[in-house]
DNA sequence: CCGCGTTAGTTGACTCAGTCCACTAAATAC
DNA sequence: GTATTTAGTGGACTGAGTCAACTAACGCGG
């Protein structure tokens, strides 16, 4: 569960662009269109030959409704309607010539009208808000479909963020305590402290340009490697994002010429469980314990290479 | 007149917030309640006493609607009006324990819903959500102030943040490399594993969820404690955080029996040299140094407490 | 203090956006 | 070939929101 504060800022930010919307959308009552009108309107100009069903889809609107408002838009001369010769039940929508010039005509006072409260900030303010948008659009609309995952080296601020990712789903999800952060923080900070590019590396999952999981080897000797620090966020599990991650380590152990390759986690991590099982690791060892509070069982991993 | 692209994606943006409220408000459907009804509930729930007009105002909306809205909810024993003795046309409205039930109630729905969304983004996501609306809200509501800052004790993900904020700080600003992501990670990451409650603390500022801003306070023995890792985030600056996180460590080093309060820092960090001046810290030696890549002056400060 | 325009709130009367249900016809599953 | 699902439509309704007309209190100028 998400910071409270955190939902009660998005909830305000809710209420006040509720009303701006509100405001923006009593515009269309010079007009002899409703909001829904328009709504449809708009969709049906800037994707010609849409089916009624996808606009019920993508609008959220009630079919019966929608068709009523179809049969005024036909009878108004602004859309044609004619079956889809590959779904006889179904029809596609096309926009008049009288229809695209209404269809315009709004889209301009759209524009004029958002135009007239951009002219009211300052130079580069429009553009701020604009990209802003853009970030929330991109994190809340499952539309704008996730951007493919890409594994990358780490860069400036990436430590960082497995310190603080880790420190807080742990936290969350199994109650550890801060030793957990601390013990991330002193692997992650030695890794980044002593490395050594010829024999460790560290992986970041990221997608959109946002950190979705990460995975470290360092070398601990007589040639064991030993992968630490696994993650893939909530966000992006089942993906195969953590096989990948994996599969990485292997090649580049085994590359590098060590032996072994040896690793720590704890049991109720089912899935990374499931994934070192499949890569071939076997366990050599457990052991019960406390180091975060909560009992944990401990277990050593290892592969021959 | 702005950008014609830039207006096209702001239009772009409120088509698909009009869609995202409309869905986060369907779930009203599941209370007796209206869109309007929860608006107006939170509005009166959140400021006891406000008058009609005021809600006509604030939430334009036709006054007779309201009325008879109001007449509802004090016939079902949600509020209670009173002539208001400074004007006695108007009339100040106050909720019932009843009221102040649903209220909440409401709130704790929304609030859920929010969370729910915020569960399926990335760690960091919702934050950075949230941030982009505080943005564009400080742009576009006119009567928007910023949300107070608020200074407490770390929690899990915390020293996380600070690493991975200061890191990519100043990669981008002063080109420091890895090294010094590394020097905070092993600063903070030892303040976790030795964290000692009587001696030592760590400050965050965070506004609105955020996290924008962290101190330290480590205890270096012999009576003197060490200030570290002091760092304001550039959207919350001129705040005078910096100036209240660095008092937040000279009450607290002075109250713990420390004799004196020691820092590292780098001279183009103005602001900050600006606040330890002001606080009365002496500069007691600098030497230029590259350890993390270019060129610069490290000055060690004294306060005597 | 009186009139006059204004503001706060209420009631009556209405309308029209949006919903629910039942139905037809085509497509798809089994 | 039958059963189930999907696309679209019309009938019937409801209730959110609007408009106009009203009362009562305020406040300003003379």
């Amino acid at each position: 569960m998400s910071n409270l504060s955190l939902i009660e800022t998005a909830r305000d930010f809710n209420r006040f662009y509720t009303n701006f919307l509100g405001l923006l959308n009593k515009a269309y009552l010079d007009t002899p269109f409703t909001l829904t009108d328009a709504r449809i309107l708009f969709e049906v100009g800037s994707h010609d030959g849409v089916s009624a069903a996808a606009l019920v889809r993508d609008l959220q609107l009630d079919p019966a409704y929608l068709s009523r408002i179809l049969k005024r838009f036909r009878a108004e001369g602004l859309i044609e309607t004619s079956p889809d010769p590959a779904d006889l039940r179904s029809q596609v929508i096309i926009v008049t010539d009288q229809g695209r010039e209404t269809f315009e005509e709004l889209g301009r006072r759209s524009n004029a009208q958002i135009a007239a409260r951009f002219d009211r900030l300052a130079s580069g303010e429009p553009e701020a808000a604009v990209s802003a948008m853009c970030t929330i659009r991109a994190l809340l609309d499952p539309a704008a479909k996730p951007a493919p995952a890409i594994i990358r080296a780490h860069r400036a601020g990436d430590i960082g963020w497995i310190v603080q990712s880790q420190g807080r789903f742990y936290a969350e999800e199994y109650g550890w305590d801060l030793r957990f952060e601390a013990l991330v923080a002193d692997v992650a900070g030695k890794f980044l402290a002593n490395f050594d590019p010829a024999k460790e590396y560290c992986w970041i999952a990221e997608r959109g340009g946002v950190n979705v999981g990460s995975v470290l080897i360092t070398n601990s000797g007589d040639g064991v490697a030993k992968l630490r620090l696994l993650y893939v966020d909530k966000s992006a599990r089942g993906l195969g994002l953590g096989k990948l991650l994996v599969d990485e380590c292997i090649r580049f152990s085994w590359q590098k010429g060590y032996r072994e390759l040896s690793l720590w986690t704890n049991d109720m991590l089912e899935t990374a469980r499931a994934i070192y099982v499949k890569t071939g690791f076997r366990l050599v060892s457990e052991e019960r314990h406390r180091m975060f509070g909560p009992e944990a069982n401990g277990q050593n991993w290892m592969l021959d290479l």
